[in-house]
DNA sequence: TCATATTTGCAAACAGTTCTCATTTACATA
DNA sequence: TATGTAAATGAGAACTGTTTGCAAATATGA
């Protein structure tokens, strides 16, 4: 039922993080954990509404930045836009984005991967992180 | 000497798309002709300075997003930063960013290429442009 | 239950970028 | 070479996304 949140395991995130459970916390994360897309500040912040209507954007984007600290999120840029986020707790990929509706593909290329490495191996680097973002259009067929 | 606007090809470009040839924009487009770097929009601006004293910096954006559209520049952002700008003209490269410098290194790699072709292929697209950023550190040796 | 350090909501501040508008300028045509 | 007009400009206000300062509220250990 909308506006109850569930306690289930999202706590365990936070407590592992170091930092203290609260009730915008407890949202946040719930929506993070659970969804399917890549929302930005303002979308969590909308859909965290239903289940504590006092939270504030402030509060989402403090928790946002202690949760990519923590590893718990990924933060992603597109073009210009807002940054979004996504659970790192989903196993690693890229994404392609469709040009027409705006639609984000997610893909994984172990190939892709390995030929990063090399690349930066031979520039004498090992590599962090990287973002891969394909910007594309269905072919008709 | 610095101070002095040399006409040369540059003009070209912006006969080439329709736009008119300004001072403002011989002074820009020579600067992102001949740097070797990334610069921003306010590095761009503060270089055009000593070309154009009165130029603005309204017109370093204006006139990058007219070179954007006209394909003669590409526009980058890495990590959160504000965006950086590159003459489209040199060969198509990516970067890694040393996380320890900031500096920023080109490569280009052709089977990371056409893997990604094959990859957006796959999923049902033909790609239009893509971004592809390492974020690393230097290996010690 | 209590003490206290953490977290919060709010609003103000901030960075990067875009926009408005009156003025200036490029350049096609005469 | 002069001129009319659409395009481009500089200045600063406005805007979007994000961060911060602060007083009040709250989580957690004792």
């Amino acid at each position: 039922m909308a506006g109850k949140i569930d306690s289930a395991g999202y706590e365990d995130i936070l407590r592992a993080a170091g930092v203290r459970v609260t009730r915008p916390r407890r949202a946040i994360l719930q929506i993070i954990e659970t969804c399917e897309d890549h929302p930005d500040a303002t979308e969590i912040y909308r859909r965290a509404l239903k289940l504590d209507k006092s939270i504030s954007l402030a509060t989402v984007y403090r928790t946002m930045k202690v949760l990519e600290d923590k590893g718990a999120i990924h933060r992603h840029v597109f073009d210009n836009g807002p940054a979004r986020f996504e659970n790192a707790a989903h196993e690693h990929h890229d994404h392609l984005v469709d040009l027409d509706s705006g639609q984000l593909i997610e893909f994984h290329s172990d190939r892709i991967e390995a030929l990063q490495e090399e690349i930066a191996a031979r520039l004498g680097y090992s590599i962090e992180r990287h973002r891969l973002v394909l910007y594309g259009r269905k072919l008709r067929k």
